[in-house]
DNA sequence: GCCAACGTTGGC
DNA sequence: GCCAACGTTGGC
């Protein structure tokens, strides 16, 4: 099993929506980055395990803690002229774009905050944490993972 | 709203 | 293939 954490505006779609969609599960769309797809689509594999991260928002951190549900598959908001994430460039006979569902499993009593985890030395080589860094989606070791569970008590 | 740090695009 | 211009992300 892999970890991982994956961002989300919580404005467009928070940890509380997921928790209240039904199944309490929902596509992950929406990923237009292409070493975030390809960890998506290469590396993540239903039965991962992930945070919940809000970015650009007043407490950016992560909120609490998901399921990989299902396999990536071809993400069909892109095939949407509606959708803020359309790109006429996928077509259905080559999808560029791929996503996977998630399932809430927990949410935290509290954020661990961006700072918070900025300030733990055995945290520094984290990949949220490099400058410069833009990924929506990337792996989190299981160290840190660990580590950052523990924090949220 | 600012801006650093990226990623993408497109002319050449 | 280079690289300048442009767009995006995301913290502050």
């Amino acid at each position: 099993m892999r970890y991982w954490l994956m961002k989300s505006e919580p404005d467009v779609f928070s940890i509380t929506d997921l928790e209240n969609s039904p199944h309490q599960t929902a596509p992950w769309e929406g990923v237009r980055n292409y070493q975030a797809r390809n960890f998506i689509r290469d590396q993540m594999r239903s039965g991962d395990r992930a945070y919940f991260y809000h970015s650009s928002c007043t407490t950016p951190g992560i909120a609490g803690i998901m399921e990989i549900t299902r396999d990536a598959y071809p993400d069909d908001s892109a095939w949407d002229p509606d959708s803020p994430y359309y790109d006429p460039k996928s077509r259905a006979a080559a999808p560029r774009w791929y996503m996977v569902d998630v399932r809430w499993l927990l949410t935290f009593e509290r954020i661990v905050t961006l700072t918070e985890l900025r300030r733990h030395p055995k945290l520094e080589s984290m990949t949220l944490l490099r400058r410069g860094n833009r990924l929506s989606v990337m792996p989190v070791g299981a160290k840190e993972w660990r580590f950052i569970e523990k924090l949220a008590v």
